[in-house]
DNA sequence: TCTGTTGTTGCAACTGGATTGCGATATATT
DNA sequence: AATATATCGCAATCCAGTTGCAACAACAGA
């Protein structure tokens, strides 16, 4: 039987090898995980969750804060920290936008400007890329851009309204 | 000697009546600091040590955490997270602006944006008060807004890039 | 002006996300 | 294979921020 050889690297790890960081199972699980989930941002703690359940020896805690500083490091990652002071990663998207999104101070719900905000959110993403395109050219490098806008969302705000007397 | 009279209310009083807290020392003595000082936003720990050099009893540090989360709570602060998850707050500017600034993640300096990159602040800050105005029509109150630029500044940028071999 | 209600203060203990130190281990390099 | 060095796992620690509670002070009504 032939042995199964290896020619081409698997696209984790090239991008692991390309960035500088060794090919480890962990480094390899994260990244392959949040590349699948791009759509949305984890904290360490959901992390921590999602990987527990995959394949694989349990991953460290402190292990799992250590690669995401990493790979954040790096460029592969993108990190916010929301209202509460809580970082979320991210995989990098290609080109790097501007995640305008809306947090709720009182029901703490987190929701990217779509519908009817979509054209606000649009030029602010527009605003976001010449800022960063600016700093780029001077010579600033692992830009990322991060746009919240915080306040009472109109569920919460309408009983708060009612309650006043 | 005809007693004085004080038929003129504070103003930093009548802010803080006005938006239902109660007219405390802390609470004047905060409010009135960061008034003075509205050009900047300051940490708890910053806050702290500036209000003890002012007269009057040394302020607690849970009162500070208090007292800064009610001024916020009713819009007369404005409160934002840097990247090492330490808030920062200001006096609520007069027309809530896009307050944008970049951190740089290895120097940890935190700059406005200004200079040669006036413009597309100016740009962002259309854009989110644009956002802001239409989240507002919606019912959403207490809208603040907060747009981070992430990076390495090209002072950092320039040692880290002589670096690798 | 007195008095009851309620928001505020100060202290101590606590929370929770994140960090550090360090010996053991695994990856990349020679 | 031998070596150098990055990474891992564990325990202890850090630190901004929170909570519980008794004492206190601002406000409103009488």
């Amino acid at each position: 039987m032939p042995r199964a050889v290896a020619p081409v690297l698997d696209p984790i790890d090239a991008l692991l090898s390309a960035h500088g960081l060794r090919r480890t199972d962990g480094a390899r699980r994260v990244l392959r995980w949040l590349l699948a989930h791009d759509d949305s941002s984890y904290t360490h703690a959901q992390l921590l969750v999602a990987l527990q359940g995959s394949l694989g020896p349990p991953l460290d805690r402190v292990t799992l804060y250590r690669l995401v500083d990493r790979l954040t490091q790096v460029g592969l990652l993108l990190c916010r920290v929301d209202a509460s002071r809580v970082r979320h990663y991210q995989a990098m998207p290609a080109s790097v936008r501007a995640t305008a999104h809306f947090e709720c101070r009182s029901c703490h719900r987190d929701s990217p400007l779509t519908g009817a905000l979509q054209s606000g959110a649009d030029d602010l993403q527009r605003a976001g890329h010449a800022a960063l395109a600016a700093l780029q050219a001077l010579g600033y490098q692992g830009l990322s851009l991060d746009v919240s806008l915080r306040g009472v969302c109109a569920d919460c705000a309408v009983p708060l309204a009612g309650a006043r007397p």
